[in-house]
DNA sequence: AATCACAATCTAATCGATTAAATTTCATAT
DNA sequence: ATATGAAATTTAATCGATTAGATTGTGATT
């Protein structure tokens, strides 16, 4: 009979010696921004069957209520001073970035010396390897929809104009406008920034002129958007349809249920932390320097109608 | 002019001679159930002024699909796992951790001999050190605060009957009653699960009794328990009162905006923080044994309304 | 039986800090 | 001037694994 000795040998001076502590640190902007715990989940779902673990940092930029999202943007000393923690200390292997907005992440460090990879947003500079979701395509898809159904008059509420996914997602509308050989009117494009308080006022702005469906480019403007609407003593969808992006978890609580995005959060963590573990193996043979992008989805429910 | 020499001593190094590495581990039922993300940012926020650290370890418990609330209870082997991987390995020097259900956390492990802190819910054995949230009190508030708008026939959508939150929150209620002369009616109480569906099922039989005012132990529950009275023709809160609790983020944006319970979950995170600091300070002279239950507060919006 | 190749085992150095012990420095007192 | 003690500095052991190198053992070949 062998005693059972329950033997677990000291990671500490493992580490030591092969200078590989198996902890990735996930060094996220917020942890309370809405993707990054559906990351972070994808992250321990990639984990979970090997021996990587995490080291989290929460920078904690969205937590003040005065930090508003054009304030993030230009938090880059934060940023600096935790990632060179990070990469030049001993704690981590590989750092997976979580970013709301895209940033030049080569650029805040120099010599970096641990693989980086950054999730949800990317860096400006290409070669930092990024996973991220997409964009212009779906939001293609967006307008299509709305098109299909018989919408011409399709108003648009955007984000922070200057914000990357304001762009791709405007890209991607235009897109199909033109493949349906319509174009973007611009007294129905307004700028919002994210909060539905700025939904609630551009859709008011934009219902004088009479739009049949407003595409807003996240779910809170969405509902923004639907509160200005019922104001205005007009019927959603029945008078105007209404699309948002993100699928947040209101969506499906609002009445009408919001048509809107499904961004796949999880698969983004899944893909970061592979990538990050494929950049560790020994045989960096299948290590995939270019980025990848993972898909969204439409998510229809009850804020789209079919005009006549 | 001295030469700016940026050395970073070896975090290993250090962390094997004095069997310290500054690392708490966090170890989550689910990142994704609601208090979890909250509680985490609690964490950090303690910590951006110390030099500890967080090692995440996330069970996923929730994740899949399958795994309603009733199951979780008893995924002791999942938990052990994980705690004793953190508990006898030399990662980390303490651990939080954040469970959803009331567990005997040191029957789980035998000879704990690093500090271990409850967050959220508690562990069943009173010796372990938790951190949780006020219930009883602040429920027996709500139904003051019906009480005190004048309603009388008030029903109660519990959840799991045989959990710990179910049981304290029944119990405050109970007492507000008896505290102004009335009896609970076990015709007006009735079991959900915590989730929407349950709220209107429930609803729907409590319906029949005419209540005027529903006491809904989440905030899910108290949705469901709307959309049943809405079915009705019946209105909120003219005709029917609804209280929910948690203050999910969807309570500000269902119609009308629903009256709830708020957890301090932050400050549930920082003082767990603060415990597993202290237990690790040399002086642990002010390291407090005993358990501490962070205030729980009404949210005053529009689902309760005076009775005549 | 001796030689050689190769496998298996054992020994000792190494990772980079901490910290206790040993040594040197320096001032003070007799 | 020398002895003594305190302070400052230097040296070396330690933490516990890994791993390269030395040693021993095995078996096959001539």
């Amino acid at each position: 009979m062998i005693a059972k000795t329950n033997y677990q040998p000291n990671q500490i001076a493992k580490s030591l010696r092969t200078k590989r502590t198996n902890i990735i640190g996930v060094l996220a902007e917020d942890i309370l921004a809405f993707p990054t715990a559906r990351i972070i989940n994808g992250i321990s779902e990639y984990m979970e069957h090997t021996d990587y673990q995490i080291l989290l940092l929460n920078l904690r930029m969205l937590d003040s209520l005065l930090n508003q999202y054009n304030q993030i943007i230009h938090q880059k000393d934060k940023i600096r001073q935790a990632l060179s923690f990070l990469i030049f200390g001993t704690k981590v292997d590989a750092v997976i970035y979580i970013g709301m907005f895209d940033r030049d992440i080569s650029g805040v460090i120099e010599n970096m010396n641990k693989p980086i990879i950054v999730a949800y947003s990317t860096s400006s500079d290409d070669h930092v390897c990024s996973v991220t979701y997409e964009n212009e395509a779906v939001s293609a898809e967006s307008a299509r929809h709305l098109i299909d159904c018989g919408h011409r008059r399709i108003a648009v509420i955007t984000g922070l104009a200057d914000t990357a996914p304001a762009q791709k997602r405007l890209h991607g509308i235009n897109t199909a406008f033109k493949e349906a050989g319509l174009v973007l009117d611009n007294a129905l494009v307004k700028h919002g920034d994210w909060e539905r308080a700025s939904g609630y006022s551009c859709m008011k702005e934009l219902l004088e002129h009479k739009p049949t469906a407003v595409l807003a480019m996240n779910d809170f403007m969405a509902i923004g958007a639907m509160e200005a609407i019922k104001d205005a003593k007009l019927r959603v969808p029945e008078d105007v349809s209404v699309m948002g992006f993100d699928n947040r978890e209101v969506s499906d609580f609002v009445f009408p249920k919001l048509t809107t995005v499904e961004i796949n959060l999880k698969a983004i963590g899944f893909a970061a932390a592979q990538a990050a573990a494929e950049k560790l193996s020994d045989d960096g043979q299948y290590a995939n320097e270019s980025s990848v992008i993972i898909p969204s989805r439409l998510i229809l429910r009850d804020t789209v109608a079919q005009i006549l």
